[in-house]
DNA sequence: CCAATGCTTTGCCTTCTGGCTAACTATCAA
DNA sequence: TTGATAGTTAGCCAGAAGGCAAAGCATTGG
């Protein structure tokens, strides 16, 4: 459950950009069309589709074609893999915070 | 405290790096100059710089200049938009899961 | 079977990224 | 004051990113 560093990259660069992420977002209400998903957004399909293919790749969403129909879903155990480095580095900076903490508080023990 | 949706592009853009999310644990333990953050980096200087550019623009890092030496600090506040937003996301889905819990539960009752 | 629908593939274009070298500026130390 | 140190500025480059239009290929509805 501990995220490479390679991972790390694509993820966070499939959310470095707002239709990526609003296409998450819309996730969140339910398994989607591709062309549900597109409608909203002022693009050509191609230009969609390599959103799709970025956020697919990264493992934020699984996708499946049913028919002429492929349907997008969101893939909740990735974002956690974003929490967990979160966490890991505010881990490293409230260790030190304690440690500074300890130290200055030595003294009145 | 809102993340504007502009703003994280910058910051989810910044941590799309390993060379820039290896600075940021770095400097979890507190701030160091750059010329000895470069160190461990098989980088020319001017490309390092970038970097910290980088991560100073999204907010994730705060820098200051004494005399010849700049030092680097972390911005703890601004990895708190980031989880904010992730929070938000899953505020979505569990929303979501709640209403489909409750339509599953509904002819209990 | 034919047309419409829903994606896919291809190929092209522009901008952004991340790297480099070389030359420059501004301290600090002797 | 002169040399070493610590960044900075300028300019170049290759490759990735994000967009497009046009043509292609399977379903599906009639």
């Amino acid at each position: 459950m501990h995220a490479g560093t390679e991972q790390l990259d694509g993820i966070f660069q499939a959310l470095a950009d707002p239709t990526r992420r609003a296409i998450l977002t819309r996730l969140g209400g339910g398994p989607t069309a591709v062309g549900e998903l597109a409608k909203p957004f002022d693009m050509a399909l191609p230009s969609f589709m390599k959103h799709i293919a970025a956020l697919e790749q990264s493992g934020l969403i699984r996708t499946a074609k049913s028919g002429r129909v492929r349907t997008c879903t969101l893939e909740p155990s990735t974002f956690a893999l974003v929490d967990g480095w979160l966490n890991a580095q505010r881990r490293i900076w409230t260790g030190r915070t304690d440690r500074l903490e300890a130290f200055v508080t030595k003294d009145s023990k």
